[in-house]
DNA sequence: TGTTTAGATTAACGCCGTTCACTTTACACT
DNA sequence: AGTGTAAAGTGAACGGCGTTAATCTAAACA
């Protein structure tokens, strides 16, 4: 006799298989491939049975949505830990993991970023405690630690997330590799973004005959 | 009798009034609002009908992409011209531009960049003389006079490319304003831009005690 | 035992993109 | 003037979509 618990555990779950479905489907095929007939199905259920979980498919996205930036916050926790608090290493980091995320989840990143604009308001309970405070709380050590320069934190988080999430979206949304080619090389993401670094560390100024380290 | 020519002009041109009523579509709601047979009653005309003018739908769309494109390059020339060649006042003005266009089509926006990812790789036609020649041109219009720092003009375009179009992408799905909460008070994209620019031209290095100019 | 209720099902509605078969229009050619 | 051809437009229909309504099933509880 299992005890209750297992017994919970290995439940079908059926709210669970869903979500995973419609997340999958998202991932794999884009908006376009996420259907209540085609979560359904892979679920294994009537199209109708859905409904006894979520109110209606912008409810059942909205959820998935909601998991997707649970993911993408995990790409950015490891991105800090184990990094020596306020240095630029970690914030390098933490842009990496925002491009890796990016690239390794192509089309749901394309979703999650997409989506939620549609969506109108309702997406409050997402940002809080996420990406965006791990985002700050670096920025705000580097800022003490003299490894950049002092500022609004918020409006230097705010830059930096705009570099990095525009360096993205736009290779996302010209070359579906998230790949460009400049001047007869191709550059992927990560290249672009290690070649980015000296222009957000000094700035575009003419540089003056700095033969400093 | 009219002229040939305006007869020419006067005539009905379905497909124009299909465009159009396309663009609005998309303009004013967004990919959903955008189905065949809501341009066809728009255009006063049976769904079928414009299918003498387009393969399918996603052909159509294409073409309304590419206008918006257009539409979008009238913009940036706007902002050139009448701007001294090479000056900091010209990159600033491409990039408001950017910004005014993305604020003021806000959903047409969204869909330009958003949309054309999905069709797969066919807009070819699209960036050529378009808006990154622009942008390419007074770069190194730029480097030339002194301006900003010598570098590579491509990398230096995609640099600042990417930081207006994270911007405004970024304002765009999380505020449905493009309005951003910031420390209380509440910024608008303009405002956001003009506080960046000390960051795009300083960098985020430690400010040396420079008390020159 | 009978009753309730959560969970699943089938049928159906209206909208979608698209195809098909058909009619209308307009113009070129003999 | 009459005919042929091709373009432009039509309504019906197909399969898929989100969603609703009515119905069934099976476990839980009295």
């Amino acid at each position: 006799m299992t005890s209750r618990v297992a017994e919970l555990e290995r439940a079908p779950d059926t709210e669970t298989a869903i979500l995973e479905a419609a997340r999958d489907l998202l991932a794999e095929g884009g908006p376009d491939a996420l259907s209540m007939r085609a979560v359904a199905a892979r679920v294994g259920v009537s199209a109708t049975a859905i409904y006894n979980y979520f109110e209606n498919k912008q409810a059942l996205v909205k959820r998935v949505i909601a998991l997707g930036f649970e993911r993408f916050d995990g790409y950015l926790q490891e991105a800090v830990v184990d990094r020596p608090k306020g240095s630029r290493e970690q914030l390098r980091s933490l842009g990496e993991a925002y491009i890796r995320f990016a690239v390794e989840n192509r089309e749901y990143f394309r979703v999650l970023f997409a989506m939620h604009a549609d969506l109108p308001q309702q997406i409050e309970e997402l940002p809080e405690g996420g990406g965006y405070s791990l985002f700050r709380q670096a920025v705000a050590d580097a800022m003490e630690a003299g490894t950049i320069r002092q500022a609004d934190p918020d409006l230097v988080v705010l830059y930096l997330w705009t570099h990095v999430h525009g360096l993205v979206t736009l290779l996302l949304s010209c070359a579906p590799d998230a790949r460009c080619r400049h001047s007869g090389e191709e550059l992927k993401a990560p290249d672009l973004f290690e070649r980015f670094r000296d222009f957000v560390y000094h700035g575009l100024q003419p540089q003056p005959e700095r033969y400093e380290t």
